[in-house]
RNA sequence: CGGGGUGUGGCGCAGUUGGCUAGCGCAUCUGGUUUGGGACCAGAGGGUCGAAAGUUCGAGUCUUUUCACCCCGACCA
């Protein structure tokens, strides 16, 4: 586990690909651009979750499921929505399989074609809104909050666990109102949730902002997102959420009556976050030696490795360590004990540290005597001896202080990476270093694109709580006037 | 779809200009010794070399065809 990888290298995919193999979180499967998430993946993904999900039932939203199958025919309504998603949509044409008529395996019933293709959704935007079309009548009838868990199926090109899989898991939120400032309230409070979570709970500084037009999604008036940065220095959209104006009650004919009699279309926004959130997990905090956990979303918050001889100090150790789960467990933590009698405690050592365990206590025959226990922090992969005397209570706050010092790693870590810049000379060479660089920008989706073609760099966002500079200036590129500064960078 | 690469036990690889019984590391199983940072020793099991056809006394190795996967692009809210 030596191996030379440091976070900025040109290894940086390889290390990625590899922590999330070995901390044994996803693996490859054999359907194309698909992917197994194990176990101990999923549990983590289910504390996301857990947490989000009640997040949103603060905020009045209410869970609900809709098919994964989409009429074609939907699809059509929206243009720009289906010019977004066109090339990547799996598509379902026949209902029934056949026995080969040359006796060789099974084949499509070519009787069995589908009057109208159905589409695995890509994104559920025109179904919901084909089923709101019955739900609203009424301004009473407003405002509907609903979210999905679901999965989806894009299909990408080339992929990546859990940054760009064919399918992958999300959830998508879908909110319909009677006025234009209550959706776009809506948006906010929700990317605002996002935001929150990423920072209190994956310990994931997060800059919060608008997309350009260039980056909108297909068929939103405005589009808010989280941008986090990686340890290469990337960016990477860690959510969205979307003011989707009128467009899709026009396309779907989706009004009510106003308090004044009148007809009139209903406002929408749409909001999600996916298992992508997992890979920003692994690339914001993980390091040569594993996955870094913060504690607030470990399934495991403490492991302890048992250290013995024989069969008596054996039993003796785990009796203690079992009088320790309960005390920590007392205190609403999640403790492992690994009593595994196989494997060597070296070995465990290196295991729950790639796997990335915030805490990890280990005692033996030493400690018995002594009557202490050796704390290691996976954080900063320091140990130290410590009484056995109030030791969950000690626990209890070193977990604290190992989520605070993750966040505020990440976040020493992106502020120096983040830079003003004013030349475009300098521009093109930095930004292929991993940075994100606040520079002027005219407006304009000409410049935006040019600058793309140029460097490959986006802008990531215009951002609203951090690293906001209202000032007069000249584009980059362009040269023309612009009244603020946008953060640029190359993203995932 | 363009450029490059790889297919050999579960995983990772070696296999010279064709040559005899296809090898190594990890993993697995058995026995023993170990256990405070990924244990050691001894033994065992497991592959017909992506697929098909061809050349040859003889093919993992050469030829042709084909399939699959990976990387770089194109694509990607």
């Amino acid at each position: 586990m030596a191996k030379e990888v440091t976070p900025r290298s040109d290894n940086y995919s390889q290390w990625y690909n590899d922590l999330a193999l070995k901390a044994d979180l996803a693996e490859q499967s054999a359907v194309r651009g698909c992917m197994v998430i194990k176990p101990y993946g999923y549990a983590i993904w289910e504390k996301m979750q857990g947490t989000l999900d009640a997040a949103f039932k603060r905020t009045g939203v209410q869970n609900a499921y809709f098919p994964l199958f989409i009429p074609k025919s939907f699809f059509s309504r929206e243009a720009e929505h289906v010019a977004g998603f066109a090339k990547e949509c799996a598509v379902v044409t026949h209902h029934r399989l056949m026995n080969n008529p040359d006796g060789k395996g099974v084949v499509v019933d070519p009787e069995a074609k589908l009057e109208e293709e159905l589409i695995v959704r890509p994104t559920s935007e025109t179904i919901i809104w084909s089923t709101y079309k019955n739900w609203i009548t009424s301004w009473r009838d407003l405002p509907i909050l609903c979210n999905q868990w679901c999965n989806v199926v894009r299909w990408e090109m080339r992929t990546r666990l859990f940054l760009r899989t064919a399918e992958f898991l999300w959830q998508e939120g879908h909110t319909a109102h009677a006025t234009a400032e209550e959706a776009e309230a809506k948006a906010n409070e929700m990317v605002q949730v996002y935001a929150d979570f990423a920072r209190n709970v994956m310990a994931l500084p997060v800059i919060v902002g608008h997309k350009s037009p260039g980056e909108r999604f297909a068929g939103a008036l405005d589009t808010l997102t989280i941008e986090a940065m990686m340890q290469d220095g990337k960016a990477l959209q860690a959510g969205t959420s979307h003011f989707l104006g009128q467009n899709f009650a026009k396309s779907f004919d989706v009004q009510f009556t106003n308090k004044e009699g009148r007809q009139e279309y209903v406002w929408a926004t749409s909001w999600g976050v996916s298992t992508r959130l997992m890979g920003a997990l692994i690339m914001a905090h993980g390091d040569d030696n594993g996955l870094v956990l913060p504690p607030r979303l470990a399934p495991i918050q403490v492991v302890m490795v048992p250290i013995y001889k024989t069969d008596e100090q054996r039993n003796a150790v785990l009796d203690k360590m079992y009088e320790i789960k309960q005390a920590l467990e007392a205190l609403g933590h999640s403790v492992k004990v690994d009593d595994r009698d196989t494997l060597r405690p070296g070995f465990k050592f290196a295991e729950w540290e790639l796997k990335g365990v915030p805490v990890r206590l280990a005692m033996g025959a030493r400690d018995l005597e002594a009557g202490t226990v050796e704390v290691a922090r996976r954080d900063t992969l320091t140990k130290e001896t410590m009484p056995l005397a109030g030791i969950a209570e000690h626990i209890s706050a070193l977990l604290e202080d190992i989520q605070q010092s993750i966040y505020a790693k990440a976040l020493a870590f992106r502020d120096a990476n983040v830079e003003k810049c004013d030349s475009w000379e300098e521009f093109q060479q930095k930004i292929q270093t991993g940075k994100f660089l606040l520079c002027h920008w005219d407006g304009t989706i000409e410049t935006e694109q040019a600058i793309k073609e140029a460097t490959k760099a986006t802008i990531r966002c215009i951002p609203m709580d951090s690293y906001v500079c209202e000032e007069e200036g000249r584009d980059i590129f362009s040269g023309k006037p612009s009244k603020r500064r946008v953060v640029f960078a190359i993203s995932y």
